[in-house]
DNA sequence: CATAATCGGAACGAATCAATCCGATTAAGG
DNA sequence: CCTTAATCGGATTGATTCGTTCCGATTATG
């Protein structure tokens, strides 16, 4: 019930280029610079937002990345999903995955597409927008 | 974005413990018959559910398991909790952990609260008296 | 056309997780 | 009161996944 490194560095970077929107293009590493993820680290992201629509990037040089949507029309759970995969809380709803030894006895595998649906609710209204928000404490 | 195998295992285990309400005490090994888990993963899982006070466990000769509560008092969140720990997106809201080397400048830390809390909620909604019906597909 | 900087994918190492085994505790039965 | 039986509890081993790093392909610039 906790998610990964990789997706927690990611909401930070997208929350960095959410605050770089007005410059048209950020490199990676600068961002990287910015949030203290490593480099390297920071570019695999960048790919596998870049995969999920999430940014545009711009290759040679003087190149970058920009948000590919508005900040408010970008959803937590898209970056889960981006770099996650989809989300589901067990492997029973797997498409393809059939090693639980109990499939068809297991009287609560039905149930798991409703809490499916309920957390990734709960992450769906979260937008990157208020994420970029400066805290009010 | 995935719960642990522990936890699915659980929530199986509770759902089969809940059908056997009615018999005063089952042990550990029976439910894992029914279940399909294996015999020691399901004693883990017992002691790890009567730590947490969900189940009240019986040591001796026709000793066992039983629920602490009704079915219907008994949460998603609780034996996710009771498992996994406490319900915890992102590393920097755990108690004493300060190695994300952002801290102070991480505009994204003060709303993971919130996602938290919502998370939580949605799995609060989620009882184990729902979880044992029957499927209606 | 040569150069430089970037993204994209693949390989290595480390850490966590899941499963298993053995010892301590406890209640019942003789 | 002692023996027996069955259970919890913690510690060890192995495997899988995750995180990090490095190298090649692509592209705009000078």
């Amino acid at each position: 019930m906790r998610l990964s490194s990789m997706t927690d560095y990611a909401v930070v970077m997208m929350s960095a280029a959410a605050r770089h929107c007005g410059a048209a293009r950020v490199n990676a590493a600068e961002l990287a610079a910015e949030t203290g993820i490593p480099v390297p680290t920071a570019q695999k992201l960048a790919s596998l937002l870049s995969k999920a629509g999430l940014i545009r990037s711009s290759r040679g040089s003087g190149g970058g990345i920009q948000l590919a949507r508005p900040a408010a029309a970008i959803s937590l759970a898209d970056i889960v999903e981006a770099v996650e995969g989809p989300i589901a809380m067990t492997a029973c709803v797997e498409n393809g995955r059939h090693d639980c030894g109990l499939e068809d006895s297991c009287a609560v595998k039905p149930h798991w597409g409703a809490v499916n649906s309920a957390v990734r609710g709960a992450l769906t209204g979260v937008t990157l927008a208020s994420l970029s928000q400066e805290a009010q404490a």
